[in-house]
DNA sequence: GCCCAGGGATGCG
DNA sequence: CGCATCCATGGG
């Protein structure tokens, strides 16, 4: 995909590869607002004290951002697009999947974040993941203009058990807690030397971290891509698609991952998407 | 009133 | 090990 990183913004050239609504509506992302300007769609994006502003142009989109060198390894620029989905196409089960969200990317997304908010995604849905996310940044973030910060370790640790339910994390409020005082920022950029299954191991050792917040973390914040997220909608997919014999998360995960290889997690967030717009 | 949402912890056999 | 049960909350 063609594109050019400016002082104060990056060009993207096409439609095709790069496509607003699939990146941030396939549900890899919760801290994102959609606009309308003159008619418009407009995006505007948040990640860590970081925001970014996605415009449509005649052939093509600008991100306007005060960190655009940011922002180019955040949606992933630099990987061609096109031969995943070449490759990927030989299933017959994606065709449809591919057509309809083509012009997804996978975000490279804060490590803190990504924990925090997969936590609070365990059993939720995504309109109230949403709101206890928007709480949780203004509450506990810093005020950046015109938006706030995801808060750091440092500032969650002020909160309470208490404080996270009233937040409307119900009975993830003590998941929370516990985790921030089992990591740091720091730790978490460290296990990055770790192969996937080790790293693995280490995220499902947290608090509130079982098999498929883990595989979450490891596809939105690590960037790895041989992990295959298994929700109610990759069940309900494999249900339908492969049939009723396997009922257990962590078979269907198994048989997946296998299938698609170091492609798995295209692979899932193509059929996640698809599966989400059928309803 | 029941079921579901990007599931995980706990306990029991 | 595998399996069942419980867990907050709001929308359909």
């Amino acid at each position: 995909m063609k594109y050019q990183v400016h002082k104060d913004k990056i060009e993207i050239f096409g439609k095709e590869e790069f496509v607003p609504a699939h990146i941030l509506e396939c549900g890899q992302i919760f801290s994102y607002k959609k606009n309308e300007k003159e008619g418009l769609d407009t995006w505007i994006v948040f990640s860590r004290d970081k925001s970014a502003e996605i415009v449509e142009t005649e052939n093509g989109f600008i991100i306007k951002t005060k960190h655009p060198k940011y922002f180019e390894n955040f949606f992933d620029l630099q990987t061609d697009y096109s031969k995943i989905k070449k490759h990927l196409s030989q299933f017959g089960i994606l065709q449809k999947p591919i057509a309809f969200g083509g012009g997804i990317r996978i975000l490279k997304q804060d490590l803190f974040e990504t924990l925090i908010s997969f936590i609070i995604s365990a059993n939720n849905n995504i309109k109230r993941i949403q709101l206890i996310l928007n709480r949780l940044r203004e509450k506990y973030g810093k005020g950046e203009g015109d938006f706030y910060s995801f808060p750091t370790r440092d500032e969650l640790l002020l909160a309470t058990v208490k404080d996270f339910e009233q937040l409307g994390a119900g009975y993830r409020a003590k998941y929370l807690f516990n985790v921030l005082r089992q990591v740091d920022e720091k730790t978490l950029q460290e296990w990055n030397c770790l192969p996937t299954k080790e790293l693995r191991k280490k995220l499902v050792s947290l608090f509130g971290v079982g098999p498929k917040v883990a595989d979450c973390i490891l596809l939105f914040g690590y960037g790895k891509q041989d992990v295959f997220p298994v929700d109610t909608w990759i069940e309900q997919m494999y249900h339908k698609f492969y049939g009723n014999e396997i009922q257990n998360r962590e078979k269907i995960r198994e048989i997946l991952t296998k299938q698609f290889g170091e492609y798995s997690g295209y692979a899932q967030q193509y059929l996640f998407y698809y599966m989400r717009s059928e309803k």
